[in-house]
DNA sequence: ACTCATTTATGAGTAGCGTCATATATTCCG
DNA sequence: CGGAATATATGACGCTACTCATAAATGAGT
């Protein structure tokens, strides 16, 4: 069944017949208490044990159902990750999206949006993994959706920045916010695999990442002022103009 | 067992016996003829049966060994593909190299080679997915300098066309240009990754990668001309699957 | 040729994900 | 209320990746 029905209105009270999905009563209720169950049980679970040392038969007792009534939620074990992460993630994106100086230049507000993230997932690597694994294909009509929304939104922030930057004349007033948004985004999630991979270390990642996005973020400026790099002493005598 | 394998010289202080670097022997041939024989066996299986639908039962069969003689020669499952890829996907990129005109526009040479890529994974979506989300972690450090080889390569060409376009006047002389390259190659995994992990069609895929890859070219160009974007083209940068 | 340390092979065994026939609960309707 | 219809719950079981104790093979030293 999906869980992702709408319909949530316990207004309670007024029996009124059929065809009011309303007050769908105790049977919509039960399932909400259920879905719950089971989200806080795999949660600890994966925290405390990891992802993969978790069984689903660990989490259908420890949510106090049976081994096979786990199945009737998650479609998988994957799809577990996902409903403990969603929310979690949405939650996530708008409190670092908080914490950010609406008026710092574009770069450094998508590098510190970035570091929330990768700060998160810092603290627990493995599932970060896991996630990101699972995140790679989406067999599920039903969860596609909720996945599709983290990147969503992390866009939907990023289009915030650069389309502030454009208006205060930081970037080309020709620049598509949403196609750059989509470019640094690209950039970051790539990037990330390569670190949760395990491909580069976590220093290398972060400074790969940035010489990445600030290398878009140039590419985007209003002037072709290239610094050659911002070596030692670096003298920014000629404002060369092309 | 590590294809890699250290000489099984047990650091004594005598090089007693003369070694045979050349004839290691029959073991070590035998080792090479079991590989083959395995990469050999699982290709077919994989292509005729699909991935998930081989079980290593069938592939040690196939390769006639024992069952648990298989994991000697690949960790799991998932590293029987690496083994089977790593050689085909190395061929594919010099191949496709190969037939891109040199003196091409650079977001030209760039989309021809990433469509060669696009092109071989629609022959069989299915294992390129497979392919993608067992390349998400390298746990095996054996295994980590194979699958690195292959972006490392597909990278290396782009180096190639940046540089050219460089050397040309196209883009900006401060442009370094395995900056671009690693950019560019960012931008086509992650959307390489949305096609293949059933968010998005595969048209909408190369609608967007075009864009993106535009975008970023655009932003190494010599001269800013404004893009005019001479038309109402139709405003589909948003295109989703379904 | 014989010994023996080391490497390689094997398949029965184990564990865990997901399925399915069956059982139980809830709602519908006369 | 009764009883059919439908939705939900369950745990035993199937299937398969992977392990491990044991066996065989190899080759260097003697």
């Amino acid at each position: 069944m999906d869980t992702s029905s709408k319909m949530s209105k316990p207004a309670s009270a007024k029996p009124t017949k059929k065809e009011h999905p309303q007050t769908e009563g105790r049977r919509e209720r039960n399932k909400r208490e259920k879905v719950a169950r089971i989200t806080a049980a795999a949660r600890t679970l994966f925290y405390i044990k990891g992802y993969t040392e978790t069984t689903t038969q660990e989490v259908a007792e420890a949510a106090d159902i049976g081994a096979g009534t786990l199945f009737l939620y998650a479609k998988s074990k994957e799809d577990l990750l996902i409903l403990v992460f969603k929310d979690e993630m949405s939650q996530l994106i708008e409190e670092v999206y908080g914490t950010i100086r609406k008026k710092a230049p574009l770069l450094q507000q998508t590098e510190s949006l970035f570091d929330g993230f990768v700060e998160y997932h810092r603290r627990d690597v493995v599932i970060a993994r896991a996630l990101i694994r699972e995140l790679s294909f989406s067999g599920n009509s039903g969860r596609r959706k909720d996945v599709l929304k983290i990147p969503e939104a992390i866009v939907e922030k990023l289009v915030h920045f650069v389309s502030a930057a454009r208006a205060r004349g930081d970037i080309r007033a020709d620049i598509d916010p949403v196609e750059a948004a989509r470019c640094l985004f690209a950039i970051y999630y790539q990037q990330l695999q390569t670190w949760l991979g395990n491909y580069v270390s976590h220093s290398a990642f972060k400074q790969n990442m940035h010489v990445l996005l600030k290398f878009v973020v140039d590419g985007m400026s209003v002037d072709d002022e290239r610094k050659p790099e911002p070596s030692q002493n670096q003298r920014m005598s000629q404002t060369r103009k092309k």
